[in-house]
DNA sequence: ATATAATTGCGTTTATTTTACGCAATTAAC
DNA sequence: GTTAATTGCGTAAAATAAACGCAATTATAT
């Protein structure tokens, strides 16, 4: 009752990163094998027989860009018969996250010739079909901003809530009126203000550092709570 | 750089379907085979070579059940290596849903010694993982009739409004208000109103048919229309 | 030192949306 | 014809979101 499928399983990882200076970005890596060679594309490789998607994800990630991801979650899985041109290959698409610190440090191997961190808003054209899932990746990060506190996984540990305020801005690409974005935010109570200040980066009056609560936040989950922006 | 991968790749289908004397139910199917012959399941099997994952869904379903869906999407991938007690199994999980007429024939064959509907609110223990991707199945539809007009697709295509009020307090297991829920929906412009009333089905003053109008819904989405029930 | 520009912190007012609920009209069943 | 069920249309109050004012703090330039 079955055949014998000669199917390939694969993961690719779309990870982001933010920093107020550079914006929102993306990793990707330069191919250094065919097919699709020295073209930029989405990291990512074959699993092993025992690993989980998840482990592949992550060790094909440290592999190619040196990069420890902070939040991670499926994506879709792409399965057209030729979206490879070598052989049928199906791949589970990871959307990522970073903090602001990992942001720079990038080391490619293995597979990756390089590894760069493109501004999504300066994307080259990719291999394979990798534009689509781009695009859907940063489709989804930003629908769900809006509804899951997925932005706190961007910005470091502590944070000045101007960063908070300036990632919602870039990302959803407007204007956001910053009195009732911090009422906003604070009133649903995720958020605890630290007593040390920002170091200066800067002009201006510099204000207290910010944390998000993940155990609060759980917590008023569990009890009814919807987080909207 | 790749080793010969020992993996196989499988469809689910976790299909809804809707009448207003039954309820919300699930498409399950009783296993002939080992393992877990004889528990109910859902429906699925390995994907053909040459096939995309969407034809092997409505390929699978129609073989082990009769059904023909009328929408589909994307639900997740279930990869961990021992979910099947056999092999290497990665299952990618589609969510569909059936029209009210569709509802009642179903003839099960090849893999399943028979196929039937279940309320959500009495659903059996599921062989494999099942248990936990119709949870999520559920959840999902559940969360995503409030933001997509998914809940036509339940329908008939002529329905009284009643029935889409009732499928959504079913459905979210809260009461509607049904002036307010009303003035909500008919305020999105995507919902046609028949010259035809619907045939007395019991006490009452009979009201209108009315229709879902995709055209309308498509156009207005593109100029930035924001569904929400 | 002092003025200037940048940024934070705390408000108020107005518009919009959501929720709660009243009530007459139509129809089938008794 | 009366009753029960259901539809269709509305209004008032409550909650939420949007628009905007302005003083306080701090680094930088003069």
């Amino acid at each position: 009752m079955k055949t014998t499928q000669n199917i390939q399983v694969a993961v690719d990882a779309i990870v982001f990163g933010y920093s107020k200076e550079e914006g929102v970005s993306v990793l990707l890596i330069k191919r250094k094998y065919a097919p699709f060679k020295g073209n930029w594309a989405i990291p990512g490789g074959f699993v092993l027989d025992d690993e989980s998607l998840e482990e592949a994800v992550e060790r094909e990630l440290l592999e190619e860009t040196g990069v420890k991801i902070n939040y991670l979650e499926q994506l879709y899985t792409f399965g057209k018969p030729n979206r490879d041109p070598r052989r049928r290959v199906i791949s589970v698409a990871y959307f990522g996250l970073v903090k602001s610190k990992q942001f720079e440090k990038l080391k490619a191997s293995t597979d990756a010739e390089e590894a760069k961190w493109f501004n999504i808003k300066e994307l080259p054209s990719l291999a394979f079909d990798h534009d689509k899932i781009l695009d859907m990746a940063i489709e989804r990060i930003r629908g769900k901003i809006v509804y899951q506190p997925i932005g706190f996984e961007l910005l470091d540990k502590k944070f000045p809530f101007s960063d908070l305020e300036h990632l919602y801005a870039t990302l959803l690409d407007r204007p956001v009126d910053r009195r009732n974005f911090k009422k906003k935010v604070m009133h649903l109570g995720i958020l605890d203000e630290l007593d040390e200040k920002a170091k200066s980066s800067g002009a201006g009056r510099p204000g207290n550092l910010f944390q998000f609560n993940k155990a609060t936040y759980d917590k008023l989950i569990r009890d009814g709570m919807h987080f909207e922006i």
